[in-house]
DNA sequence: TACACGTGGTG
DNA sequence: TCACCAAGTGT
């Protein structure tokens, strides 16, 4: 369940599938994944989306295996202080994996939160403290009710609260929503930054990772640099990966 | 709070 | 084509 929360972070589920089904057959504990070098960690991660997730997914299971014995703790506050283990993360383990009882804040929570309770389109584009409030207000008391709300209110958000065109009509709350009785408002919606892609950082830094990535025998420093149009470019970002401890020099040859 | 951080599907 | 975006985290 840890692992893929942590898959899901920021991916589509339909990506997810594979990589974890090849990730827990290769890795079925923390200690497996603890005894493995880093690298293989970024490799198995194959072209999921941000590589760092792999390595605190690794850093993780390291932590796990050191400070408790090899098993995943189970309540949020160990959870939290684990790499990669976010406030989401940590709600969404206690509830999926041990049935506990946590807010489990996603985006499609509080979209749903948004229109139902405050009659607004759209949540912020991160969790609010007046999010955390609404959904602390929601959670039932019992820990088999609040796992079960959990799951519900998610399921919800993803499959028929959605952003572009929710489904009110076979929405199970409609009734209790003030955004549908408000006449579903567009305006107030946050205007939303488009993320740049073309040219950036972030493009650099993916083709420099994917060339060593399927590069088994390693590639050279030059090689990598003038993968890229930009020289100038190409050498911070190899830095920053270098950094990142995503990517290994030795003498002039890169590896994972 | 704002920003950096990957990738591939979709309208 | 191309902007938008999908179950966040760390700084």
């Amino acid at each position: 369940m840890l692992v893929s929360e942590v898959m899901s972070q920021q991916t589509p589920l339909s990506r997810v599938v594979g990589p974890w089904t090849d990730w827990m057959d290769r890795w079925p504990t923390p200690d497996d994944l603890a005894e493995e070098e880093p690298g293989a960690a970024v490799a198995a991660w194959g072209r999921l989306g941000y590589p760092r997730r792999a390595l605190r997914l690794h850093a993780c299971a390291v932590a796990i295996a050191q400070d408790f014995d090899g098993v995943v703790p189970s309540t949020y506050e160990e959870l939290i202080g684990l790499p990669g283990i976010g406030d989401y993360t940590a709600a969404a383990v206690v509830s999926f994996a041990f049935g506990g009882r946590a807010a489990v804040l996603d985006t499609n929570v509080r979209r749903v939160l948004a229109r139902v309770e405050t009659g607004v389109a759209n949540c912020g584009s991160s969790t609010s403290r007046a999010d955390r409030e609404l959904a602390a207000g929601w959670l039932p008391e019992s820990e088999a009710a609040a796992a079960r709300w959990a799951v519900s209110s998610m399921e919800l958000g993803a499959l028929v609260c959605v952003a572009r065109a929710p489904l009110c009509e076979s929405c199970p709350v409609a009734g209790h929503c003030r955004w549908l009785a408000a006449g579903k408002p567009t305006d107030g919606a946050p205007v939303r930054r488009g993320q740049a892609w073309k040219g950036t950082d972030r493009q650099c830094r993916g083709v420099i990772l994917d060339l060593v990535r399927n590069a088994v025998a390693g590639v050279d420093v030059e090689v990598a640099l003038t993968s890229w149009p930009k020289r100038h470019q190409a050498e911070k970002c190899l830095g920053t990966l270098l950094d990142d401890g995503l990517i290994h020099r030795e003498g002039s040859v890169l590896r994972l």
